[in-house]
DNA sequence: ATTGTTGTTGACCGAACAGTCAAAAACAGG
DNA sequence: CCTGTTTTTGACTGTTCGGTCAACAACAAT
């Protein structure tokens, strides 16, 4: 999983796998059909675990918004981190497989939909303790945090710092906030 | 600059380069010192190519915030277009290369602050004009501007359709606007 | 201890990789 | 038309690629 968000698919050969994971060659083979098979478990794994983050950071919030904001925070927080630099491993497999790919960019989109779905619910909370204007979509304020998430972890591949990403996180939570009622 | 766009840096053999250019492998070998001096020149021109083309867009409009929402827009339409979907040249490099190379990440993060600049210049001028309250600040909103190009490319990248992007942008939109006085 | 199963290993394969080079072709100026 | 330079070409190099395989070790059940 690390080895393909460092160096992508192509970029990531079977020995810097074996040299990575420790295994050999054919014990690879022997627990996965090929290199593509591989690359799908790591996927789905770096999927679970990284959706689930938000999702726990974005349900055991007492307040949405502040959910909401505390998620957004922790991104740009990870992404400038020495790991975090290397992006995202969704957003990297959307760039260099999702239009070629129709199972991994389908993997990608349901992952993306989770992420998505766990900020509208936010949002949806928010409208109904009076925290957000009612004509507001959440489903559509919740993709545009995924957005801005996937947006933050490019800067930060180009070498933002994390005070300039934190700088407009807060501005898209003002910007949000002030559609509050 | 088309195949790196679609397959990647480490996806694009030469063998595709000599198909997609029409030149043989010699004769591209003459005109550049190997692979990755020819990437840097096909980022180049791409770079200057995108970064002014939003520039143009942001300058030629009469009203600073209608040319933001206008290139926005132009981002939700190009991203979603068939060759838009395999994603910004600039990003998939950020993600591939950005926390590896020093040089190349230098070259992205230049067109980001050309992009970001523009953006800026924009927020600046509607400042001047009344349109914006003056406590924002021009530079942070350019960046989430970009932050939410880049993320709006992701999720075409993930097959998300033009109408769900509008939907965002169209929310951003709304969000900045209310930092009207 | 002996089996049958499971997992591991390193050598091996053809194909594709980035990069090289001498010869041929195209072109320029006089 | 000739000559000196620049470009183009296709065959070639050694290396690395993803994938295969038979031999071998580890192990649980009898």
């Amino acid at each position: 999983m690390r080895a393909f968000r460092r160096y992508g698919y192509a970029g990531t050969s079977l020995d810097t796998l074996t040299r990575t994971t420790g295994l050999k060659r054919g014990s690879l083979y022997n627990a996965y059909p090929g290199k593509r098979a591989l690359f799908v478990a790591a996927l789905a794994d770096y999927a679970n675990a990284t959706v689930g983050h938000v999702e726990r950071t974005l349900s055991v919030a007492a307040d949405p918004l502040a959910g909401v904001a505390e998620a957004l925070r922790r991104v740009a927080r990870a992404a400038t981190s020495a790991d975090g630099r290397h992006g995202c491993l969704l957003a990297n497999t959307a760039a260099e497989l999702g239009a070629r790919d129709a199972e991994i960019q389908a993997m990608v989109a349901a992952a993306f939909a989770r992420l998505e779905a766990a900020y509208a619910g936010a949002f949806s909370r928010a409208q109904q303790s009076g925290q957000l204007r009612a004509d507001a979509d959440p489903a559509t304020i919740g993709r545009l945090c995924v957005a801005l998430t996937h947006g933050l972890r490019v800067l930060a591949a180009s070498g933002a710092e994390e005070r300039e990403l934190q700088a407009v996180v807060e501005a898209a939570l003002g910007a949000v906030t002030r559609y509050a009622p």
